[in-house]
RNA sequence: GGCCCCAUCGUCUAGUGGCCCAGGAUGUCACCCUUUCAAGGUGAAGACACGGGUUCGAGUCCCGUUGGGGCUACCA
């Protein structure tokens, strides 16, 4: 089995492409056969430089390791389609000598005044065959004095075409519907129709795996492969993306934009800014159009490489269930021995500005671990451990509910004089004696701990309260304490 | 407009004629646990788009309607 990522290197990654890439990934692995990326670059206008490599990249980072490709090689390069060309190039005029295809010298304003007309009168637009059946002569007229051709197919005018796709069955086209579709370009260059079936015959592709946009040039393509008269590879067509509104496909959204007043993410950069583990991105795009056997939604890829077979794709298309990924980025990172997440949250702390305390960052992992959702909530809720000063928190945020500022006072002014005692916080000893405090003044723990939280913290919410004063240390927390005092005497 | 594809809880899905008055997950809500927030536990609400067939029997097969999506380039 030999499969293919073949993206073109227009741009930056989308998470669609992400997905075609995983499912063949995971099939070629299931079967024990070869991933191979291939670049298709053949629209030299949309280049972008720089775009290949960050595809690249980006099938590292989310653990996609091809078996053959640009810069790993392999038996059947190049695998940059455009260093392909000349192949390309006497494949279409091989066509040509077979009379399976035919040069076009139309030009394009030509072709659009033809469009123009045809829709006008409600007819479906097209090219209208003008050049299909020139004479000798005429051909030769054309070429002497004519600008560069294009090469288009020459598709059966009548009957059917009948195609198989692997998640779908047969399904029937009509030829009389199907254009002559260009295969060479006037500069040279092949177009995806031809350049890939080449290119998958050479390569000894058995399954082309794709985005299902590609159902409606299945029909050319069969034709194509008759005209060459080789076998076809297997075609499976993988369902599309659709936008979290379910209008129209996400990959017509560019980076960035905003739905409900929410970010949208669509490249796959984007979801490693968001703070997204790898590991959860994959789980999550291997739940998108496929299940497992079992229905399990959260397993290590090597359990979805087990099990991934064709007839568990779904044929439908979905909705990205955004919600899903924050849960399972979630379980993630719970999966995560404590050294790699603080390997991971580092870079994100500095990146935050704040002071890398290696050894305390360490202590505050475990507290973290199960509070986190994305990588970024380390710094939201756990910033202030690497911060000399915090804001100070407002005496209404210090005064818990049912409280008021001076029972609050008391309070604090009381587990200050305790804390005094302690050179060394121990968490088990403090939590004690802060409860038995709060009997002694009347109040609920919740009542104590709440404003302690807040005074050391600045944050009514944090990770659990006295093992944070025991990271902070004494002195941190009399210091915070004491501000807090500070505040509350000012309201009183 | 034309052609093609698709259709189960809000969302992702299981379901290949009887095991389904439809199961799981997520999200939402409630309760438990609890120093906050999480995590964990328990529970609740929530779907076979509609109409015809076929069949002893249909979420499952067929047809139509509706809805959604895709394609309609010398882009991929």
């Amino acid at each position: 089995m030999r499969v293919r990522f073949a993206p073109s290197p227009t741009g930056p990654l989308h998470i669609g492409g992400l997905r075609t890439a995983l499912f063949n990934w995971l099939f070629a692995r299931h079967h024990g056969g070869h991933f191979i990326l291939r670049l298709e670059d053949t629209d030299q206008r949309r280049l972008v430089s720089g775009s290949a490599e960050h595809i690249m990249s980006m099938l590292r980072h989310y653990g996609l390791d091809y078996d053959e490709g640009p810069d790993t090689g392999g038996t059947f390069g190049p695998y940059v389609q455009s260093e392909r060309r000349e192949r390309h190039f006497r494949r279409a005029h091989w066509l040509v000598q077979q009379g399976a295809a035919y040069p076009c010298y139309c030009s394009a304003e030509r072709l659009a005044a033809v469009n123009a007309e045809k829709r006008s009168r409600g007819q479906p637009s097209g090219y209208d065959r003008h050049c299909r059946e020139l004479s000798q002569s005429q051909r030769a007229a054309l070429e002497a004095t004519g600008p560069r051709p294009v090469i288009r197919f020459r598709m059966p005018l009548e009957g059917q075409t009948s195609v198989q796709d692997a998640i779908r069955g047969e399904l029937h086209f009509d030829n009389a519907r199907l254009q002559d579709a260009v295969l060479l370009k006037s500069d040279g260059f092949p177009t995806y129709h031809l350049a890939h079936l080449v290119d998958d015959h050479d390569m000894q592709i058995s399954h082309v795996m794709r985005s299902s946009e590609w159902l409606p040039s299945l029909p050319l393509h069969w034709q194509l492969w008759q005209a060459f008269g080789q076998e076809r590879p297997v075609y499976v067509h993988l369902p599309v993306l659709l936008n979290p509104n379910g209008k129209g496909k996400l990959s017509k959204r560019h980076a960035g934009f905003t739905q409900n007043g929410k970010q949208v993410l669509v490249l796959a950069q984007e979801f490693i800014d968001a703070g997204y583990l790898p590991e959860a991105v994959r789980n999550f795009l291997t739940n998108i159009g496929w299940s497992m056997p079992d229905e399990r939604e959260f397993f290590p890829v090597e359990a979805a490489i087990e099990d991934f077979e064709l007839r568990r794709v779904n044929p439908a298309d979905s909705v990205f269930p955004v919600e899903k990924l924050d849960w399972l980025n979630g379980m993630w990172i719970r999966e995560l021995s404590l050294k790699d997440l603080a390997d991971r949250v580092r870079p994100l702390v500095l990146e935050a500005g704040l002071e890398l305390d290696d050894a305390r960052l360490r202590k505050v992992i475990p507290l973290m671990r199960e509070r986190m959702r994305s990588l970024h909530d380390f710094v939201a809720m756990a910033g202030f451990f690497f911060r000399d000063r915090i804001d100070d928190p407002e005496a209404e945020a210090i005064i818990q509910r049912r409280m008021d500022a001076a029972g609050t006072l008391r309070a604090l002014q009381a587990a200050r004089q305790r804390l005094g005692r302690h050179d060394r916080v121990d968490c088990a000893a403090l939590e004690a004696e802060m409860r038995a405090l709060a009997q002694e003044l009347g109040i609920k723990v919740g009542q104590l701990f709440g404003s302690l939280r807040v005074a050391v913290t600045g944050q009514r919410v944090s990770p659990p309260l006295f093992e944070t004063m025991e990271i902070l240390g004494p002195e941190t927390c009399r210091e915070r304490i004491d501000r807090a005092i500070v505040t509350l005497q000012r309201q009183a």
